[in-house]
RNA sequence: GCCGGUGUGGCGGAAUUGGUAGACGCGGCAGACUCAAAAUCUGUUUGUGGAGACACAGUGGGGGUUCGAUUCCCUCCACCGGCACCA
């Protein structure tokens, strides 16, 4: 063993070894339990970033743990190899999406090497590779003949310069982000799956889920969104026709005052033809782009159609608005309008003039009007006055409970709509009804004659997969004059996209070449061209999971599948809570249902791990920001280490200090991975990313605080050189061994270190694997280490204790740090590798005993003393030790005791007064 | 706008089921070693008052429940993630 810890030789000594030894390709073996560790594959954009190597450290980590504990351990590594930022590096580079794309995976799949992860690179996949999407192509043609995918006209956002659709990302403050021109929305057929057909399932079935964070199931279910309701006619004036709503607050019915229909429904676009007004209401709502944040943030505007609908009850006139903020995608495209009920139809109406109505109250109102009820059977009228009557206002006292109605509706004419669930008022027959009821009477009105009222509503889309782009799976789909769209038949698949083309960036290569489209129908046999559109990526990442189990199979996946699935541990960053992880679930339904699976989820347990952010550093420009880079900057502190400025390593000038913020190109505040491996090694900076913040958090990085990992691992190196060159390292080891059988020799001391270290072996067994406290189990190691460094003795007996130690840390870091473990595992004495002999230390009960504890005494709640008393002391006792103690005595003095609470184990509470 | 989350010393964070707030690390300060510096090691480090023993305050703000609240409830504020074509 070197003298010096030196991280690049102690790493690449133990990546040869692995790789030599192909010690992480794994094999399906029904003799032993399987664990499937699943970290979210990269996109290839070029370099690892902070947040990949934050990903998959844990995700190593919790592998190299698992098969620690004997588990056949399946860790595999891919790329999502289609996307948008291909494109744009291809329009930049002049070079084709897919040489670039190969480029990057090359040298991703070199740094992910060099952090020491332990893939099985035998199942890499690459979503790219015909060889990977011809398998989801067939899965789609087999869904269009199971009739889960259909197509229908949808709004993309189109730049009317480029003449190209843009994604949302690429629209900024309403411009297309090259031409700078207003994007408008523009309707295009384009293929759906119909996810919605899964809805009620994928929301029944989060419910099995006690592996997932709470927050992704909360907002998975407010995603898919379910409400139950009442689907409610208008009849329209003057036509044959009527207008369904849907409405989940059908208890309000009688509040409508009117009917807001989104600005591309037919009904506004028929009317606008003789309303230039509407028209060009309807104009302004084309432009801008198709995001629902935009929508919902702009100014809620609305015109009038000109047209009035019927209330279904009343029979009063109701007229019918165009507004901006209805969308022709949910329910029916229409809504009813409940101002006094609903905050967004209150806000129109004040803004339009348009009436508020109460027609819900709260309880205090319903008991007032209960008493004024029985006022009028004794022959007042006050109640008819409060309601609104009005007559006899000038003339009459207003009693106590007429105060209280009154209130309830000037603050709701006043102050914003009342939109708890109430009592009905203003609503003939069904005033004083609860909810409930009202809903119940109000079906069965609706309900009359057979016709269905009762709407399950979901608010979860089907998922549109078609993308007007080049750098994308082909979807299989053939258009015929005669037959119209045919799936392309399994035997022609795949439909490869060509990846040595030329690409502009304007136009799609497969779009603008007729060749590529050119063929003929399976069907018919007659002249046919092909879709040239091709798959939203969200398909690729949607079973790439199921691929790793069966690479090669001639299939979208065989037998194996159901060896390693469902994944046991699935990593990967919050920002996928919604999308991404509700198609993964929806995905692994579809191959249940074809067959190819037999479990109906993907995965048991979820880790969603936080961004990594850094401090960012500016100078204002003319107009805008530099950013500079914090390896660049400097950071200066007054005496009490408060941070007061900073400057430009460069020329020493300030720059202002911005705040802290996830890493980002804009921001310029990214930590390239591959140079602090270079500075500090793979181990350190695993060890750092694993320390600095538990996984859910955001993880800030900061230099200082890598090099302390660095110092730490110094310090282990340190110590077990001393300890292997302080004696023979062989006599150490079944001394150690030895202890396990009898302590009894011990000095008191060097129990005090063995029960340490027993201690920290089990809570780092409970932070790693139940926890996922990565921070805290490094801490108790290092509180370890410390003991041990302060531990001096050099007595035969001491060594064994140290050697066991050593061991035991050099267990415990291996998840975290293998490189370092591997190394002083054969310092240790081990002919055999670590990886070779993988077993997580167990702790020893009997060296956990303590004889005596420490308990807090507090006073009223207010810590005073601690007592210091033997195992098994009875409460009693407790109590008048505590009592006893100097200080807790001083604060009790005068006062009477009213109560003691023992906590075994933990404190003493004494209540006085 | 809607949905979800987070907020604790100078900083990152700990306190696991309501039971001693600040473990561990960084930074700072003091000291040892050194011609010197770096590295390393030792001590110290929430604030205020106090020589000290110790006392008081303190977990984003306000309120509540409890013998006891960083933890539970209500409310407000700030920041972060997502919002269906970024991945």
């Amino acid at each position: 063993m070197d003298e010096i810890y030196e991280p690049q030789a102690v790493e690449a000594a133990a990546q040869k070894f692995w790789t030599d030894n192909r010690a992480f390709e794994v094999k399906e073996d029904p003799t032993r339990p399987k664990y499937y560790c699943l970290s979210m594959l990269p996109y290839p954009s070029g370099a690892l970033h902070m947040g990949h190597v934050r990903n998959y450290t844990i995700g190593d980590v919790i592998s190299r743990y698992q098969r620690m504990q004997g588990k056949n351990v399946l860790q595999p590594m891919g790329w999502d190899a289609f996307g948008l930022p291909a494109e744009n590096a291809a329009i930049k580079n002049k070079t084709a999406p897919a040489k670039w794309t190969y480029a990057n995976i090359e040298h991703m799949k070199a740094q992910l090497n060099r952090m020491g992860f332990a893939y099985d690179w035998s199942r890499e996949v690459t979503t790219c590779r015909p060889e990977y999407y011809r398998w989801e192509q067939q899965m789609f043609t087999r869904l269009f003949k199971k009739g889960l995918v259909y197509r229908r006209n949808s709004v993309v956002n189109w730049d009317p310069v480029d003449h190209t659709v843009l994604a949302n990302e690429q629209v900024i403050d309403g411009r297309g982000w090259r031409s700078g021109a207003i994007v408008e929305k523009r309707e295009i057929p384009q293929w759906f799956l119909k996810i919605t057909d899964y809805a009620q399932e994928l929301l029944d079935e989060l419910d099995n889920l006690p592996g997932w964070p709470d927050a992704v199931k909360t907002m998975q279910r407010n995603w898919i969104g379910r409400s139950e309701g009442l689907e409610i006619p208008f009849a329209l004036e003057g036509r044959d026709e009527t207008l369904s709503v849907f409405t989940t607050r059908p208890d309000t019915l009688l509040g409508v005052t009117f009917i807001s229909v989104a600005a591309e429904h037919p009904l506004a676009l028929a009317a606008a033809a003789s309303n230039p007004q509407l028209a060009a209401f309807i104009e302004e709502c084309r432009h801008g782009g198709t995001a629902e944040a935009d929508i919902e943030t702009q100014e809620k505007k609305g015109v009038f159609t000109g047209i009035s609908a019927v209330h279904p009850i009343s029979g009063e006139a109701v007229p019918v608005w165009a507004a901006n903020f209805v969308l022709m995608g949910y329910g029916t495209g229409a809504v009813m309008a409940v101002p006094g009920h609903d905050q967004r139809d209150w806000e129109f109406a004040q803004k339009y003039d348009l009436p508020i109505r109460m027609v819900i109250v709260n309880d205090d109102v319903r008991d007032a009007i209960l008493e004024l009820k029985r006022d009028v059977s004794a022959g007042g009228d006050a109640m008819n006055t409060a309601l609104g009557g009005g007559a006899a206002r000038d003339v009459y006292e207003p009693t106590a409970a007429v105060q209280v109605i009154e209130e309830f509706q000037q603050r709701l004419l006043r102050d914003g709509a009342y939109t708890e669930r109430g009592f009905l008022v203003n609503s003939g027959e069904y005033d004083g009804m609860d909810f409930d009821t009202a809903f119940a009477a109000l079906t069965a009105r609706f309900e009359r004659d057979g016709h269905l009222a009762r709407r399950i509503n979901f608010r979860l889309r089907d998922w549109g997969v078609s993308r007007q782009r080049y750098w994308g799976c082909p979807i299989p789909i053939i258009y015929c004059a005669r037959c119209e769209a045919v799936p392309v038949p399994e035997d022609q698949l795949p439909v490869v996209l060509p990846e040595d083309v030329a690409f502009s960036g304007v136009q799609s290569p497969i779009k603008s070449d007729p060749e590529w489209r050119k063929c003929t129908c399976p069907q018919c046999g007659g002249p046919a061209e092909r879709e040239t559109d091709t798959f939203d990526t969200f398909m690729e990442s949607s079973w790439y999971y199921a691929r790793y189990t069966s690479p090669d199979a001639q299939g979208q996946v065989d037998e194996r599948a159901n060896y390693w699935l469902p994944v046991d541990q699935y990593i990967g960053g919050i920002e996928h809570a919604i999308l991404h992880l509700l198609y993964f679930r929806f995905y692994h339904k579809l191959l249940r249902d074809t067959g190819m699976v037999s479990s109906g989820e993907p995965a048991t347990n979820l880790l969603c791990q936080g961004m990594v952010v850094a401090e960012t550093f500016f100078r204002e420009a003319e107009g805008h920001r530099d950013w500079f880079n914090p390896a660049d900057v400097e950071i200066h502190r007054d005496e009490r280490a408060r941070i007061t400025g900073a400057t430009l390593v460069a020329d020493g000038a300030a720059v202002q200090i911005g705040g802290i913020e996830k890493m980002a190109k804009s921001k310029n505040n990214g930590v390239d991975p591959q140079s602090m491996v270079d500075a500090y090694g793979a181990d350190t900076v695993r060890l750092f990313s694993m320390f600095a913040a538990p996984p859910e958090m955001s993880l800030e990085w900061n230099e200082a605080g890598v090099e302390g990992m660095a110092r730490f691992l110094r310090r282990v190196w340190a110590q077990v050189q001393r300890h292997a060159a302080g004696g023979p390292i062989a006599e150490s080891r079944s001394a150690a061994v030895a202890l396990r059988q009898d302590a009894s020799n011990l000095t008191d001391a060097q129990k005090t270190v063995r029960r340490k270290l027993h201690e920290t072996i089990a809570k780092v067994s409970d932070d790693i694997g139940r926890r996922h406290a990565f921070n805290t189990s490094i801490a108790a190691v290092m509180e370890l280490m410390n003991a041990l460094a302060k531990f001096d003795d050099d007595s035969a007996l001491a060594r064994a204790v140290r050697h066991e130690a050593y061991e035991a840390v050099a267990l415990m870091l291996n998840p975290i740090t293998p490189h370092v473990s591997h190394a002083l595992w054969q310092a240790l004495g081990h002919a055999e590798t670590l990886i070779e002999n993988e077993r997580w230390p167990v702790a020893d009960a009997a060296a956990l005993q303590r004889a005596a504890l420490v308990l807090a005494v507090q006073v009223n709640g207010k810590l005073r003393g601690q007592i210091e008393i033997a195992a098994g002391t009875s409460k009693e006792d407790c109590e008048r030790l505590a009592v006893a103690e100097p200080t807790v005595a001083r604060f009790i003095d005068g006062q009477s005791i009213k109560k003691i609470i023992v906590v075994p184990g933990k404190i003493v509470n004494i209540v006085v007064g």
